[in-house]
DNA sequence: CCAGTCACTTGCATAATGATAGTGACAATG
DNA sequence: CATTGTCACTATCATTATGCAAGTGACTGG
């Protein structure tokens, strides 16, 4: 997936897409989440082919995601680690794990997300941190921030709705 | 990207990235979200190659995320609409924005959200819906829910949590 | 009639993936 | 000390997907 465009380069989901977009890869740190940090961790969870999976972790550590470590010096076996960055993914998880099991489930959801402490069911959404109101399509804007170039500024001079395109006439 | 474990059928992330994980897919959504409905549209703003465009668009309107309706009689043109399903994506590339903004962005956020009526910054964040407690790495579990197989009760008996890997020795 | 717009499709070279097998380092077992 | 086993890969090769360029067909407007 060659990129080009200025506009798209600047845009932070493309960017993260970038990192995370390709096949496997959130695969990788939802397991790495939920404790996989040996190679064979991650093969036997995912079933993936041992060369895809080997550059997958090659790039997720180049890109600061994971970290690899040495566990063992008899033989040096190395693990893998989350970094602050990666782990910083969960959020966009359990988002995408809400969704799925919003509008794939339909026998109920296969997995949930609970307190850790209380084991209280617990359902993610996403909401502004300071009013708390929830960002849903058609609620939020997207405009040029402070590290926009005069391109993308020039391009996208005023707010645009994020949200489905109303059912206004063409 | 062939997945078989019957675990891995039933993860609800693992779900949603069969429909939306494949290359250029969240970015034509993005733009979907940001008024795009016709071929055109998307190819400019995307720069991608028709063909592949083409293939998506068929495959996220069979999943139901896109609707094709007529627009135009004339010359027979169709435009492609976000569904309800679609349009409830939103959260989660807002998710992956912030990331993006967060990790990606060192000269400040070249994208930033905001409130589409007053136009005040907003920030998006994954909290629980009941609580507000935000839910980051480590303050979430995942556990088998109602939907669960007999399968995946048997393999994931207990809650685990959502985090890095503590520290601990292996 | 001719150029132009729009939404694609076709063909082909290149790149990525999936399946399978093999390697090298060591440990434990017999 | 030979054999088997574990772990983390690399190598090979067929299959699949993508990127690029060009072409098609339906029409409009001049």
């Amino acid at each position: 997936m060659r990129r080009k465009s200025l506009c798209e380069l600047e845009c932070p989901i493309a960017r993260s897409l970038d990192l995370v977009g390709e096949a496997w890869t959130l695969l990788i740190l939802r397991d790495a989440l939920l404790g996989a940090t040996r190679f064979q961790d991650f093969q036997e969870r995912l079933g993936m082919p041992p060369s895809t999976l080997s550059r997958r972790l090659e790039q997720l550590t180049e890109q600061g995601l994971l970290e690899r470590s040495v566990y063992e010096e008899k033989p040096v076996r190395e693990r893998y680690q989350l970094t602050e960055k990666g782990a910083d993914l969960a959020p966009v998880l359990l988002a995408l794990s809400a969704w799925g099991n919003r509008w794939l489930a339909p026998d109920g959801p296969p997995l949930e997300c609970v307190d850790p402490e209380t084991g209280v069911l617990v359902e993610p959404v996403v909401v502004d941190r300071r009013t708390k109101r929830e960002l849903s399509a058609g609620r939020v804007a997207l405009r040029a921030g402070g590290g926009a170039s005069r391109e993308l500024k020039r391009k996208l001079p005023t707010q645009v709705l994020f949200g489905r395109a109303s059912e206004v006439a063409p």
